[in-house]
RNA sequence: GCCGGAGUAGCUCAGCUGGUAGAGCAGCUGAUUUGUAAUCAGCUGGUCGGGGGUUCGAGUCCCUUCUUCGGCUCCA
């Protein structure tokens, strides 16, 4: 017999070799039906799986993370099973889950694919799934496996099956397919019950751009059909919220070719509203104590030089700006830390000057790729809210704390919730790639582990991100559809004070070489927009929006008093425009609607006269009848009432 | 940059197998003077992304170029 823990502490016992399934089912029969893989002391398997001994055991349904893995996993085995049917000869690289969904890399022989091969190929899915196949785990020698995909002619298996360790291969078989698959499977394909192919994209063999490109081809299945009409119906509401739909309708931005690509033009309302958010950061790091700095968008090639931006960098960027003067060159600013730098340097700096912050809304130009360039989110010329500190060694740590807050109060102030701090240390394997010494590198990565852990945040540490120059901890936040984006980054450098002999006079009276941090919460202002609209779907904050009301006179009769309105309103502190438009009452409140106006005053003869407004909030209607001084109040109370709750000021 | 879609009026889109462009909204003009999600009528507006080609004839077919969208980390 053996003991099998479940994760309620309770234990079992049962006879060598059960499988998971067995012992759920001799838990409940409906809780058998749903079981889809078993956590076997912490490792997924299949469910069908004997176990030999002692063991903890968590049966995995669809509500579990790892349950959905398992069930999208086993569905790229059956879209793979389709496409073979579809297409004799396709090959296969690997078919991973993902958060939401699954892919199979093919190679497809040269074929494309069409919207009308996705039915075909959801169809054949579901035909599939319908024969109740099982999947079936094998162990492999490495020989035999080897000798099946050469039979095959697959390649990419083949490439994989080399690094793999004899004794440790498993192959997987559903009806006509069998594929190396280290598993776990769902039991049988009957459960998959709704398939979509969402899309296709070409996807570089292990990614790297020297490979050849395989068609990587995007899939999500559910255990119900309604499932997955929901799915499809969230992914629609998603796409409502994209930056680039709703910044062109609430008319915050725009491109244009002439400009050129990658060039944001931001339209008044945008403007307004980046205006705040500017002003909102100045005000607390005024606070913070830093102070301002403004430098040139361009700077002597030399700069970049000493700061060896230019030895990385120098390829990728724009071109050098040519002068009159005989080898004169300037660069457009990638960064604002070395201008940075020599601002620190035009002074000398005692210890008791440190730490010095300087702070500039830096807009910088990077020549990113054509197909990089994606609306807000990745442009070619962009603000930072960028600062450095200048610090003594022991000060770096409380000045990271620091910057944690400041970052923390941000995100607070516009209730991003769903971030994650990711902590960029180097690539233990290749460290001649990164310019600074070892014990440096030590001393900041420990700074910021630390630190991280101090302020409580939720940290994903990734070796080998790091910049060239130092680790880094980012905040990192999902758009609309779930891409994954940067925004906030806090940087130590131990490199650029190297570079530009940075010095500060200690109480000793020697020359020391102080620590550098860059920093910017919003990251950049362009891309902390298009995050924030998404978030927000548009409807931003009180404080933020760049109109807080409308004017709605009923008829032209009233257009003199809602003159008087919106001029008492601005007098008092808000922000609105007037509505003065020959239409009536209803198509003026449902365009201020769609246009996501906070609040929509009505004035008519009623009000007039009673010098009043009649709102209507936003998404909500008829609120009541204020007079200005009310309203004003109203408004102002909210904002308050939002700052207080998040201890802002 | 690479693979694959897309590009028709300011916006959203229609235009079958090639026969010289169409709707709604927006805009303009006029009527209406309106009470909580679209008042009515008329009008303006496009060298169909640019360039080249095939053809008697190209929005439609071919080539090229630009822009845009999805993707190019997630190693059975």
């Amino acid at each position: 017999m053996i003991k099998i823990t479940l994760p309620d502490g309770s234990v079992r016992e049962y006879q060598k070799g059960t499988s998971s399934h067995e012992i759920a089912l001799s838990i409940s029969e409906g809780l058998a039906r749903n079981v889809i893989s078993a956590k076997v002391n912490g490792e997924v398997w299949d469910s069908s799986r004997p176990i030999h001994s002692d063991a903890s055991l968590q049966l995995l349904t669809w509500n579990d993370d790892d349950g959905k893995a398992t069930f999208w996993h086993s569905s790229a085995h059956l879209m793979a099973e389709a496409l073979e049917a579809l297409f004799p000869g396709v090959k296969f690289w690997v078919g991973p889950p993902l958060e939401n969904g699954f892919y199979y890399d093919v190679d497809l022989g040269g074929q494309t694919l069409s919207p009308t091969d996705f039915e075909k190929i959801e169809q054949k899915m579901l035909e599939l799934a319908k024969q109740n196949n099982s999947y079936q785990r094998k162990e492999m020698s490495k020989k035999e496996a080897i000798a099946y995909f050469t039979e095959k002619k697959d390649e990419y298996k083949l490439d994989l099956l080399e690094r793999l360790e004899d004794g440790n291969i498993t192959f997987y078989t559903q009806g006509n397919f069998t594929d190396l698959c280290r598993g776990p499977h769902i039991p049988t394909t009957g459960i998959i019950k709704a398939a979509k192919i969402l899309n296709i994209a070409g996807a570089y063999w292990k990614g790297d751009e020297k490979n050849k490109m395989l068609t990587r081809i995007y899939g999500i299945t559910f255990p119900k059909d309604k499932e997955l009409k929901e799915y499809l119906v969230a992914l629609e509401e998603a796409k409502k919220r994209d930056h680039r739909k709703l910044g062109k309708e609430l008319e915050l931005f725009t491109f244009s070719e002439k400009v050129g690509m990658g060039l944001p033009l931001w339209l008044p309302k945008g403007a307004m509203l980046r205006e705040r958010l500017e002003q909102f950061m100045r005000t607390a790091q005024t606070k913070a104590g830093y102070l301002p700095v403004i430098t040139p968008h361009i700077a002597l090639k030399e700069l970049y030089v000493c700061s060896g931006h230019y030895e990385k960098y120098g390829a990728d960027a724009f071109q050098p700006i040519n002068t009159p003067q005989e080898g004169e060159q300037f660069y457009l600013k990638p960064m604002n830390c070395p201008h940075h730098c020599e601002i620190y340097k035009s002074a000398p700096r005692s210890y008791k000057d440190l730490p010095v912050r300087y702070a500039e809304f830096g807009t910088v130009y990077r020549y990113e790729q054509h197909g990089e360039l994606h609306g807000l989110t990745r442009v070619r010329g962009f603000t930072q809210d960028d600062a450095h500190l200048f610090c003594r060694p022991d000060q770096v740590k409380e000045e990271f704390c620091k910057v944690i807050d400041l970052v923390l109060y941000v995100f607070n102030a516009l209730d991003f919730k769903d971030y994650t701090a990711q902590i960029s240390l180097r690539d233990p394997e290749n460290k001649t790639k990164y310019i600074g010494s070892d014990e440096n590198w030590d001393l900041a990565e420990q700074a910021i582990i630390e630190s991280a852990k101090e302020k409580g945040l939720k940290t994903v540490v990734e070796l080998g991100e790091a910049a060239f120059y130092g680790p880094k901890l980012d905040f990192m936040v999902k758009d609309a559809i779930g891409r994954k984006w940067q925004l906030g980054t806090i940087q130590v450098d131990y490199n650029l004070p190297q570079r530009f002999e940075l010095e500060y006079t200690g109480s000793d009276n020697q020359k020391h070489r102080p620590v550098m941090i860059h920093r910017a919460p919003f990251g950049s202002l362009e891309r902390f927009v298009a995050v924030l609209i998404e978030h927000c779907a548009g409807n931003f904050p009180l404080w933020l929006t760049p109109e807080q009301f409308a004017v709605l006179p009923i008829s032209e009769k009233f257009n003199d008093y809602a003159a008087g309105v919106l001029n008492q309103l601005q007098a008092l502190g808000l922000r609105g425009k007037l509505d003065d438009r020959n239409e009536k009452i209803g198509k003026k409140i449902r365009d201020n609607e769609v246009n996501k106006i906070p609040f929509m005053l009505v004035v008519g003869e009623k009000e007039a006269q009673e010098n009043k407004v009649a709102v209507r909030q936003h998404g909500k209607g008829d609120i009541g009848v204020y007079d200005l001084k009310g309203f004003a109040d109203f408004v102002n109370g909210i904002i308050e009432n939002d700052f207080k709750e998040k201890a802002l000021k």
